[in-house]
DNA sequence: ATTCTAACA
DNA sequence: TGTTAGTA
């Protein structure tokens, strides 16, 4: 509601969260076992969600229900996402890494070695480019052409 | 009062 | 997915 807050900051405690997505804290911690969402931490390591992670996380809602998607299959999709491309890492680096060489999961629940090493996932576009339903819908659109 | 991790009569 | 335990 307030304007003078982005998307991208993180305000929103867990318990909040879950009121506004009606879902539980619990689904809301497992959704980032599983390496689906990445929510801000503060230094007490407790959770903090964005707007934007509020939209992220109901495209991932509607997947599962509406989609019948499952969380695997998620996370297949996720790791589609041409993160070579995106952040244009180079061959050498490529050859090492686990996403451009058919991995199942998310880039971003790997550990990096190569650029990706400097970055932080949670502000990455590899991340946060995929994180509207229209985009994903896009994304699955073209592998499957 | 809230949140966190880990675990499961 | 739920719930409880023991913390911070």
């Amino acid at each position: 509601m307030n304007p003078s807050i982005k998307k991208t900051e993180p305000v929103f405690s867990i318990s909040t969260a879950a009121r506004l997505l009606k879902i539980s804290v619990h689904t809301l911690r497992m959704y980032e076992r599983e390496g689906l969402i990445i929510p801000y931490k503060k230094k007490s390591n407790q959770r903090l969600y964005s707007q934007a992670d509020l939209d992220r996380i109901q495209c991932i809602r509607d997947a599962i229900n509406q989609a019948k998607i499952s969380i695997n299959g998620i996370k297949s999709i996720y790791s589609l996402i041409p993160c070579w491309d995106i952040i244009k890492c180079s061959a050498e680096e490529q050859k090492e890494c686990a996403s451009f060489n058919g991995a199942h999961n998310p880039c971003w629940t790997y550990d990096h070695k190569n650029v990706c090493k400097e970055r932080d996932c949670r502000t990455c576009e590899v991340y946060t480019k995929y994180s509207q339903c229209g985009t994903i819908k896009e994304l699955i659109k073209s592998v499957s052409r």
